[in-house]
DNA sequence: ATCAAGTGGAGGATTATGCTCCGTTTCTGT
DNA sequence: ACAGAAACGGAGCATAATCCTCCACTTGAT
């Protein structure tokens, strides 16, 4: 494979990903190729059709993911530690585009990628769950669950690096949430919608 | 003005809303119109073009977080718990709705209403502050930012109820995180895209 | 019962999107 | 450096979505 083929391949899967996040879902091809910065013809070369683009976004989101993990394991020296920093770097590679994908697949597989990254994320909320750094009634699934609220861009014309440095301070606050001792109100005023 | 037209009116402002948040941006007219599910025609009639709907919708989401956010004054029995309140309540309300459109707004300016609800938001983030609910650096615009991420939707594909019970959830979490003392990573692996 | 006020949706113009084809450019092995 | 294979870009056509007007029909208030 032609090294400016190879980069081509990762410019259309970083702004695939981008737009999935932005749009909540599938992007045009063409806003894709301008995204990318390649000709229509090029995305079409790599991804035949959009399906294979997909699940190819949702299999790099997922590779990225996974390597954060480890690196998560490895380096941070407690585990609540370790999920602070596997989140922090889960939404800079926008892992919050593959459940977005999801959905769209045809087939309703997920790929087969997505056993390791599960497999990690249980490890790592486990283990913070046992050095106290969050309650022991959060899941897994709501953790994933909130690192696909923090993926999704605020919509609002912040620049990026604003937008970036508020969502990481968001999400440190919601990790400090789940340590401390849950509130909420019960007297809650339903949609006025 | 008859009583049909007002409903529709209503219907019309509430789907518009609901549609900004699910995109993240302008609605196609079409959809504003079957969503609130009455005839192109009426949509036109009622606001001859997108930039009145837009501003309406502005002012519509204003004022049903005003009126929550003097309940919840009123009401509610510590600064913090109002607060609270008002933020289940604002994001119910699709307040979030209001900073998304603003930026589409072709005359940058915002409704003069506003002002009404930044006043009210500054007292609620003042009182909670006060008595200790939340730390005090943190500051109206931090808030009105979280608001916003919490009004958007996963776009995951969960049924709605089970969508907005986590999204409450995630909301007292962070809450409960800007009382908390405050941690975060210096050593962040950055972007990897 | 009347009729002004309000409604829906067909339909034509315009714009965006999906996809293919082919002449040109860019890599890589020798 | 050169040749040829590999990859590229974008014009261009077919299809689909979107915008908006018009007018025959329905509904609400007096």
């Amino acid at each position: 494979m032609r090294a400016d083929a190879r980069r081509n391949r990762q410019a259309i899967l970083d702004a695939t990903i981008d737009l999935v996040l932005e749009l909540g879902g599938e992007p045009s091809r063409d806003a894709v190729a301008d995204r990318a910065g390649v000709g229509i013809a090029t995305l079409y070369r790599h991804f035949p059709d959009q399906q294979q683009l997909l699940r190819a976004v949702a299999v790099e989101a997922l590779n990225r993911a996974i390597s954060e993990g480890h690196r998560a394991l490895d380096e941070a020296a407690t585990g609540g530690e370790a999920l602070r920093r596997y989140l922090h770097a889960a939404i800079d590679c926008g892992l919050g585009a593959v459940n977005i994908v999801h959905p769209l697949l045809h087939d309703h597989d997920w790929p087969e990628e997505r056993d390791a990254a599960q497999n990690i994320l249980d490890r790592l909320v486990t283990a913070a769950i046992g050095d106290g750094a969050i309650d022991h009634d959060h899941t897994a699934t709501d953790i994933a669950l909130a690192a696909i609220r923090f993926c999704r861009p605020l919509a609002v014309g912040l620049d990026p690096e604003a937008e970036r440095a508020i969502t990481h301070q968001q999400l440190d606050r919601y990790l400090d949430g789940l340590a401390a001792p849950k509130s909420h109100l019960s007297t809650r005023s339903d949609r006025v919608t």
